[in-house]
DNA sequence: GCGACAG
DNA sequence: ATCTTGTCGC
């Protein structure tokens, strides 16, 4: 397949993204995390984990982790299309469905407007919200060193995120619309759910899979 | 042409 | 993302 037709596809993609709160209650989030055997090589095994958590406690309530091998390379702002496949093997093989979301990575706040976290939600029909620890797209002020303090990640006087404090005196992580929700309820979910820098979703997710990844190596 | 560039 | 010990700060 060609650049241009994977570009394609995220334009297409972006136009179905709903960035308005689009649900009933949240009472659940899940963290998705991938993790490979070897960044080096390709083919290479891989292994995707979820953690559901109750917002109420952010207690876990379930946990899960899928295997495979995964032969597309990591391409900026094409993510999407060397994570999705063991996304949605995952997802397909959750017996618990959270109410929404957190998926490493950018949401709307990429070239084409459909980051992997807006990928997964279109795909899926799921609400997410993207969560990464580094810029891939945008401008934006440096936020207050207070958790909870924040600044807009912007594209030509555009909103396409936020950059969070989530722990103080830490680095900011970079939240953006996944799908069917706002960026306003994105990111009070993100503060909600955080006791560290990284949201207790997505830090478990990545904890569990440190753990198997260690245990399937020897 | 140059710099930026999720995981 | 992964390779890796100690070390500095809250």
């Amino acid at each position: 397949m060609r650049v241009e037709d994977l570009k394609r596809v995220q334009i297409e993609c972006a136009k179905k993204v709903v960035q308005e709160d689009d649900f009933g209650k949240i009472e659940t989030v899940g963290g998705m995390d991938l993790t490979f055997e070897k960044i080096d090589e390709n083919p290479t095994r891989a292994w995707a984990s979820l953690v559901v958590i109750e917002l109420k406690t952010l207690r876990p309530i379930y946990n899960l982790v899928v295997e495979d091998e995964v032969s597309f390379p990591y391409i900026p702002t094409f993510l999407a299309f060397r994570e999705m496949p063991l996304l949605l093997k995952l997802y397909e093989k959750a017996a618990v469905k959270p109410d929404v979301y957190f998926i490493d990575g950018q949401g709307v706040a990429h070239p084409r407007g459909c980051g992997i976290a807006s990928h997964f939600g279109v795909e899926t029909g799921e609400v997410s919200v993207g969560v990464a620890k580094t810029k891939l797209f945008g401008h934006y002020r440096e936020p207050g060193s207070r958790r909870g303090s924040f600044t807009y990640l912007r594209h030509r006087d555009r909103i396409i995120g936020a950059v969070v404090r989530t722990k103080d005196n830490t680095q900011p992580v970079f939240v953006s619309v996944g799908h069917r929700i706002s960026l306003k309820t994105a990111i009070d979910l993100v503060l909600k759910t955080s006791k560290f820098r990284i949201p207790e979703p997505t830090r478990l997710a990545h904890n569990l899979l440190q753990k198997v990844r260690r245990e399937s190596l020897f």
